[in-house]
DNA sequence: AAGTGGTCTAGACCACGTC
DNA sequence: ACGTGGTCTAGACCACTTG
C-alpha cells in the first residue's frame, strides 16, 4: 500500500521495514547483506534510496559497513562506562568477547603546541607517538594515538605493549593513573583510519579522548581513541550525591 | 588544484574546504549558509556532491539543518557531565545560556510492557507521562519523554513543571534523586520528534537514557532526552581509583 | 573476469517556508 | 508567488573485492 501512494519520504518508510526485519531476526548478527542492486529490486525502490535508507541505520548503529564489502548487520554492543573506564582488554574479556591489540606505529616526534598543552609540557619536547588497531572478535573497532612524555618513560619502544600499556608504565615505570578527563565527540572516520579499520571514509565514528593523570597531577599519557560508533554503548551510574 | 585532477571522492575534498571555512570564521555561529544550489555553484559542484559534504559535517556537529529552512553553523556546545548530571535549567545557565522550557503534553497512561520494568511497577500500572520541549537560546534543543509512577505523586498534574521537575519532586513530595543509571546512543530523529524540534527527520540525535533512584533505590522518574547532536558534548572527570 | 560499493551527473517534482 | 530544501529517477564510470 505504502509503495502504491506515492509517499514523499520513501526511504523513511525503508528505513522502518528494514530496521523491523532486523528487529526482527530476519537476518542474524554480522550477517552479509544482499547486495545493494540486488536489495533495491526486492524492496521495490533505487539503489540510491535503498542507501539513504543504511545510512539512517549506520548513524544508528544497527548496520554497518565493510568498505566495498558490502553492509553488514551489526552485533552486540560492548558496554563502556567512562566512569570505571577499565582498560580495552579487560573490559572485552568480562563481556565475553575477545580483544586484540595491534601496534601500528611507535615514533619519537616533538610536541605541537596543541599537543604540548594536552601533556602540559613545552612545545618542541620530546613525546613518544604510540598508533595502535584494536579488535573484538577479529574485527577491528577503533584505532587510538596515544602520546606519552619521553623523558618521563625512557626506553618505552624497547617495551613490548601489544597488551595493556597502564600495566606496562605501572610495572616497568612505576606510574600509575589516579584518575582522568574523557571526552566524547561523534566525528567521521577520516582517509587514513578508515582504509586502517576497513571501512567507508565517512563513516561515523566516536571519539574517545582521555588524558590521564596520575596522583600528583602530572599528565600520564594523551590518549585520542576512533571507535566504530556502533560497537560502542555508553553506560554509567552516578554515585549517590 | 585539487578540483582538476579529479579525484574519485569529491564530496570528502567539499568537507574539507567547508571545514575549514568554518575553521577559519569565514562563516560565523548561527549563519545561515547560502542555498545549497548557490553554494553548489559557487563550489564548482552539484547539489548532491554538496548535500553528501553536508551530511558528513552534519554527523561531526559542525553544521545543523533546520527543516526546510536550510543549513546553519553550528555554536558552542553545551558540556554535559554525565557524572554530576546537574539539572538542565542549571547546566545551561552556569554556561551563560538561557534555557527554556515548554510542556507538550501531560497524561496518565498504563505502563506498557517494557515502560513497567524500566519504573519496576507491574504491568498496566497507572504512569505520568510529560512530555517536553527545552530550548538553549530560543533554539529548540532537545524533546524528553518523562514517566513516573502515578500513585507516588498524585496531583502531580496540577502542578506547575516548566522549571526543574527535580525541584517539584523534592518541594512537593519530598523525594529527591540519590543516584541514577545513564545510557548514551546515537539515534536518528523520528517524524514526530524532528517536527518538535523543527529538524529534518533522519537528523542525528543523542539519546540520553535516565533512571533515576531515590536513597532507598526505588525509581523515581524515567527519562528519554532526544538531543540535537550537535549541541552536546560529553565531558567527565573519573575520581582517583 | 565479474560484480560490488563508492561516487557522480543532470535532471525532475513537491511541500513547505519566506516574503 | 517564489525559492528552498527534501526526495527521487535513471542512468554512468571506476576502483576495488571476490571468486
Amino acid at each position: 500500500m505504502q509503495s502504491q501512494s506515492k509517499p514523499h519520504r520513501t526511504y523513511q518508510a525503508l528505513r522502518d521495514q528494514l530496521a523491523e526485519r532486523i528487529q526482527n531476526g530476519v537476518y542474524s548478527e554480522y550477517q552479509k547483506l544482499p547486495s545493494e542492486r540486488l536489495l533495491a529490486e526486492e524492496l521495490d525502490t533505487t539503489r540510491l534510496t535503498l542507501r539513504d535508507a543504511l545510512f539512517q541505520l549506520e548513524i544508528e548503529g544497527k548496520v554497518f559497513r565493510m568498505d566495498r564489502r558490502g553492509w553488514f548487520i551489526s552485533g552486540r554492543r560492548l558496554v563502556f562506562d567512562p566512569y570505571l573506564d577499565k582498560g580495552f582488554m579487560t573490559n572485552v574479556h568480562e563481556q565475553g568477547m575477545t580483544p586484540d591489540t595491534k601496534l601500528l606505529k611507535l615514533e619519537e616526534i616533538k610536541a605541537s603546541s596543541t599537543l604540548a598543552k594536552a601533556l602540559k609540557l613545552a612545545p618542541g619536547a620530546g613525546v613518544y607517538h604510540l598508533q595502535r588497531q584494536r579488535f573484538i572478535n577479529k574485527r577491528p573497532v577503533l584505532v587510538e594515538d596515544i602520546y606519552l612524555d619521553q623523558s618521563r618513560f625512557p626506553g618505552l619502544r624497547h617495551t613490548d605493549i601489544n597488551g595493556s600499556l597502564s600495566l606496562v608504565l605501572k610495572e616497568v615505570y612505576s606510574v600509575s593513573v589516579a584518575y582522568s578527563h574523557i571526552e566524547i565527540t561523534p566525528v567521521v572516520f577520516n582517509a587514513l583510519h578508515a582504509k586502517q579499520l576497513q571501512v567507508s571514509p565517512g563513516t561515523p565514528a566516536t571519539l574517545i579522548t582521555r588524558t590521564s593523570f596520575d596522583s600528583q597531577g602530572l599528565v600520564v599519557e594523551y590518549d585520542k581513541e576512533y571507535w566504530v560508533a556502533d560497537i560502542l554503548k555508553i553506560e554509567l551510574a552516578t554515585q549517590s550525591k
